[in-house]
DNA sequence: GCGCGCAGTATCGTTGACAATCCGGCGTAG
DNA sequence: CTACGCCGGATTGTCAACGATACTGCGCGC
């Protein structure tokens, strides 16, 4: 099931290449992609599920715009089931998962340190993929890939945001000790405290329109 | 977008009208709802993204088994996510709200007390509905429902077990004690424990075999 | 008897054409 | 000048047929 066409699209829109609000043709999709409309079609229904599409009967697809309540909503959520993957995660680390983790906070110690915001960044993406792994929870996995694709947009913002890693490094810190140290309740609690702090910056947001 | 034949086939499912493992021939499909292929086809495409049908590349669909592991994942992110739920729906509940779920409980111990065990098991439904309305998490009622529904087959089970509306009770109780008072925290963890204590009942069976 | 290949069948996947629907512009009447 | 209705273009929705693919059972050679 690895359908090549979904995947294409969905980075498309993850990437910005169609921005939000855009309208999503089937004929001129089918065009750039070189892929039937049928092809097309079922992409456009998947990613409609998904929450990154919107269709309307008659009327075709738009690239769904994703308001800043919305990515408030979308976080409270991912800030419930990451802590429970934070939680999976800390009960099922193997000892080279837990020196994996230690290194890859060092490395973001260094990216803060340095003021490397793109390194940091990436790190930051890293450490929540590698507790995600390490969980072995899918159907966590799952919802959480989807909501972070979901709110993208906004969380693009905050990754440029000034300060931004200094004030989530302690976090991060927070939430591999937890697991390292396999404490599942302080995990999913450090966890849940992170991005908590991410729906502070958001609402924050919001009060300025 | 209330796709009518998405919608059919997943009662369908749902119902146990087709069993799990059962396969799902488009063509066949095509001529029971009186609907064309290409209806059915999408369809099949949404419910395998709600994770009720799984479909192989030229070897068609059939209705996802779903194992007890896996329903005891699926009732973990449940439980994070109507935690979450019982949270918002605290901070929400209008006195209106509040007089609603202090009625429905009492109708719970009622049900409980004359042993209408089926009683019990539609105002339990009915409770956890109204919560997620109250909550107006529209993110979180999306995923709990799905999730509901992915598990269906197994909750069946545990609502005719001996004792279990007993046992339950007193969690509801908790639940909407927290929410009537306002007490975000506590109705987040008393949710959680509640379905905490599926899972137990979960897991049993699963040690069982 | 047993494994291998081969054809047959069932089913999915794709394509192209056509019908249905919706939006926008234009003309007309008031 | 504005409101209304109609017409044309653009786009989606549907259909039937065709091509591709995988399973099944059978025969054949060993």
């Amino acid at each position: 099931m690895p359908d090549s066409v979904t995947d294409l699209l969905r980075t498309g829109i993850l990437t910005g290449h169609f921005a939000p609000g855009e309208r999503l043709i089937e004929l001129q999709l089918s065009e750039h992609f070189d892929e039937g409309r049928a092809a097309i079609r079922s992409a456009l229904v998947e990613l409609e599920k998904e929450g990154l599409v919107q269709r309307e009967a008659n009327r075709g697809a738009t690239v769904r715009r994703i308001s800043l309540a919305e990515a408030i909503q979308i976080t409270e959520a991912r800030a419930a089931l990451e802590g429970l993957v934070a939680q999976h995660a800390a009960r099922n680390a193997t000892q080279a998962d837990r020196a994996g983790l230690r290194t890859t906070l060092a490395e973001m110690r260094k990216a803060v340190a340095k003021g490397e915001l793109l390194a940091y960044s990436n790190l930051n993406a890293a450490l929540h993929e590698r507790l995600r792994v390490i969980s072995d929870h899918a159907i966590a996995n799952e919802l959480v890939r989807n909501l972070r694709d979901r709110a993208a947009s906004h969380q693009y913002r905050l990754a440029l945001m000034p300060g931004r890693a200094r004030q989530s490094l302690p976090q991060h810190a927070a939430i591999v000790h937890a697991v390292v140290a396999g404490d599942e309740r302080a995990a999913a609690e450090a966890m849940r405290a992170h991005l908590d702090s991410v729906i502070a910056v958001l609402r924050q947001w919001e009060a300025l329109g």
